[in-house]
RNA sequence: GGGCAGGUAGCUCAGUUGGUAGAGCACAGGACUGAAAAUCCUGGUGUCGCCGGUUCAAUCCCGGCCCUGCCCA
């Protein structure tokens, strides 16, 4: 169920941290092959606003797990573990090292505790407790909830809709409630017994580089991008659209704001997924944390990760 | 120069028939397992423009001043 994990690595980190190029420096050094840990690179054509990696940093190390859906196919934590784990499973056979870089912390707790035996999402089945919540007031998904599974809904708000009717979803389509199957979960582990680093910048400069990065982003052609992803036949799916940088820019092309308040509403949502990245990993015992600043060295960084015994 | 409107949290603004004030956003912290770059929770951070007056008590009432916007000269 889970990666071997004495075996692979992990490079981490929040937004524009630097990752990418620090990734690519270890794999040179250790022999590596490196596995995207990113929710929104999966997604082709979606290039400048996921800050993929560029065609020479491509060549400078194999990729794996960019460009692997469609932007109108919906993805899915539970996808991205079972692809991980063939890709880890292929280059230990090919006697190289898996290295994880990516900035998903819930992709990354996956991988290291393991995900739970559970269905698929039922779009329909969702869209119905949409609006059936919507129909009987706020609290009802929770009185639901408590009726199958009074330990899921002790431990959910009663706000919190997309839990709540997960919930409902994998007690309808199981008969077994959510709570009993989570059980499965691994308990976490020790940070010297794994090689999870996490690059950790002081706040101010890690602003300063997303600013900078966002402008950067909308220089290279961040609208183009989203007006020819909305041209495409397919329409893009529920996860594809709620990427930051996409959803702004797709509400500015219906004029919702003008092109300077959406650069700054870029910036400032990619400044708050930043936060809440580094919430994952400060709750994570399996994360070191390396610290790093304005004289960020990638290959120096790499050559300390690399000389890393268990 | 005259008239009108306004000055309250980092921002946009409520409000107090006089008992020192609260929303949204921002910000801080947290949660999170098949939507996760999503979603949810908790927390108010303040010379209520300035100086006087009335009052037990003024952010609120009165007088003066300063600033901003609009209108008239």
């Amino acid at each position: 169920m889970t990666v071997p994990l004495t075996k692979c690595w992990f490079v981490v980190g929040a937004t524009a941290s630097g990752k990418s190029s620090v990734g690519i420096e270890l794999a040179r050094r250790i022999n590596g092959e490196i596995i995207s840990l990113d929710s929104m690179a999966v997604y082709r054509r979606m290039d400048i606003g996921t800050a993929k990696p560029t065609e020479e940093q491509l060549r400078a190390a194999e990729h794996h797990l960019i460009d692997v859906v469609e932007p109108s196919e919906d993805f899915s934590l539970a996808q991205y573990v079972g692809m991980a784990e063939r890709k880890v499973e292929h280059i230990l056979m090919r006697n190289r090292a898996p290295i994880f870089v990516g900035g998903t912390p819930l992709y990354l707790k996956g991988l290291l505790r393991g995900i739970f035996e559970g269905p698929p999402a039922d779009p329909e089945f969702r869209r119905e407790m949409l609006e059936a919540a919507e129909q009987f007031g706020p609290d009802w998904l929770h009185q639901e909830v408590a009726k199958i599974d009074p330990a899921a809904a002790a431990r959910l708000h009663p706000n919190d809709t997309k839990r709540l009717i997960r919930a409902l979803e994998v007690r309808q389509t199981t008969g077994v409630p959510i709570s009993v199957l989570q059980k499965q979960f691994d308990a976490g582990r020790e940070a010297d017994s794994c090689r999870v680093f996490v690059l950790d910048w002081p706040k101010a400069e890690l602003h300063d580089r997303i600013n900078r990065r966002v402008d950067e982003m909308f220089d290279a052609g961040l609208v183009g991008e989203v007006e020819c992803l909305l041209d495409e036949p397919a329409a893009l799916s529920k996860t594809a659209a709620q990427a930051v940088g996409y959803r702004e820019v797709i509400e500015y092309l219906h004029g919702e704001r003008d092109w300077k308040e959406t650069v700054e509403l870029v910036k400032l949502h990619t400044r708050q997924l930043a936060k809440r990245q580094n919430t994952w990993y400060r709750s994570l015992s399996e994360c070191r944390f390396v610290p790093v600043s304005g004289s960020f060295d990638a290959v120096a960084l790499a050559d300390r990760i690399a000389e890393t015994k268990l």
